[in-house]
DNA sequence: GTCTATACCACGATAGAC
DNA sequence: GTCTATCGTGGTATAGAC
């Protein structure tokens, strides 16, 4: 049914040419499956389906991943490492401007949203919906994925509670730990909807960059919040009143 | 390979009796469809599992319910349906003690945790992760899931932004549907959260009733966040500085 | 080392007998 | 209403060609 593929049929001499100008077998897996995993997510993609578009075999992921689960994990982990790394970077660059004062709220957080914002614009097919796979994801229940995610963020995470708790220091560090999982939490959800997408065509139609806009909104919101003040008593003023 | 379901053996005079002691199978169907999708999410459950965990044929829940998509609706329609009814029950009693005055965002916020809280309590069994449920279902990408919850919730959705509208009455529309999108999203995605429960046992390993625990520290943030001043200028303050 | 063909078992869905 | 049989498609494993 696909027809047979073309590339490689004229052979070349193989002890000289390591990379011919055509993309290699696993490089083309992991295009074709980032641009199907963004579309349809991960458990609705068939690797058949993925296969077809990359022009390879069926057996080619298993051979060159393993397994469905771990390609997805290359396919995040190959944006996803750099961003996480430029992060960090970015937040030192920061500190060391800042001669060892506490950075504000709003500096952490810009942080932490540049490098997704580069991310969303650097690659202009496929980015731009990258982070939409990246925050669904971050919601998965699939063990495989929390597993994998918690590995990849572990570093970032523990740098910026560390700068967030130097940024609010009347919070106990509990306090701080839940504050940063809002955060992230109110990001990737963010990030991830498909509702605020519809939103903002609502009310900008032919705005240019959403991510923009989004992150623009959502930054204030989040700045405010982590400098909430703490909840005073332990008496139960949420619950049970008519 | 399954063996024989034993009720309904004896026979019972058809005309008399409606529902016999036992448990119908569309409950059954139900009640073990909800406890398999909590622990597993929708797509990682087959219906050869949950079918069998129900003592029911696997063709029974095509036959009561269509498909594995319109169960997986009922499942989030029972208790989903009821807790939207109580916010909005709630909201209103809140509006009518307060005589027209406008609200403060804590009681708003207040009004759609509490009935989510008590959800959470009144099913000893799954009650507590239903919520778990809930929340990846909102960030679920499969088309079919967002169209059920975006009809679900639209009525709510509307009752509330015009509550914070009132609260807020500095930000223009639009700003309050950001916000309240953003309050939503981590509201969903706390709950769903494998990480929040992580970090609950990290710090309160006995800790009786982890939801409440959790959103008592979420409310403040979120009201915070509401009453956050609007980002001035248009300036591209957020994007591209070292 | 790479790639291909193919077989295997589990899945959701459905038709038709009872 | 319930059940069995069966279909098409899914992920995976492997034997063997190059």
């Amino acid at each position: 049914m696909a027809t047979p593929a073309i590339s490689r049929l004229q052979r070349t001499p193989d002890s000289i040419v390591e990379k011919t100008v055509e993309i290699d077998t696993k490089s083309r897996i992991l295009d074709a499956a980032e641009e199907l995993f963004m579309e349809h997510g991960f458990e609705a993609t068939s690797l058949r389906l993925i296969t077809t578009a990359a022009n390879v075999n069926l057996a080619a992921v298993n051979y060159h991943f393993g397994s469905k689960e771990e390609l997805f994990q290359a396919v995040l982990t190959r944006r996803l490492d750099p961003m996480n790394q430029d992060r960090m970077q970015l937040l030192t660059a920061y500190e060391s401007v800042s001669n060892g004062g506490a950075l504000t709220c709003e500096k952490i957080i810009s942080a932490m949203f540049i490098p997704a914002l580069k991310l969303a614009r650097d690659h202009q097919q496929g980015g731009k919906n990258f982070l939409r796979l990246l925050g669904r994801a971050y919601a998965d229940p699939a063990p495989f994925i929390r597993q994998f995610l918690s590995s990849q963020y572990v570093e970032m995470i523990v740098r910026f509670r560390a700068a967030f708790a130097r940024a609010l220091p009347h919070l106990e560090r509990e306090e701080v730990s839940w504050r940063l999982h809002f955060v992230m939490g109110a990001l990737s959800y963010t990030l991830a909807g498909t509702d605020a997408l519809k939103m903002i065509a609502q009310f900008h139609p032919e705005e240019i960059d959403n991510d923009e806009l989004l992150l623009k909104r959502l930054a204030p919101f989040l700045a405010a919040g982590l400098r909430a003040p703490v909840q005073s008593g332990d008496t139960h003023q949420w619950f049970q009143e008519t």
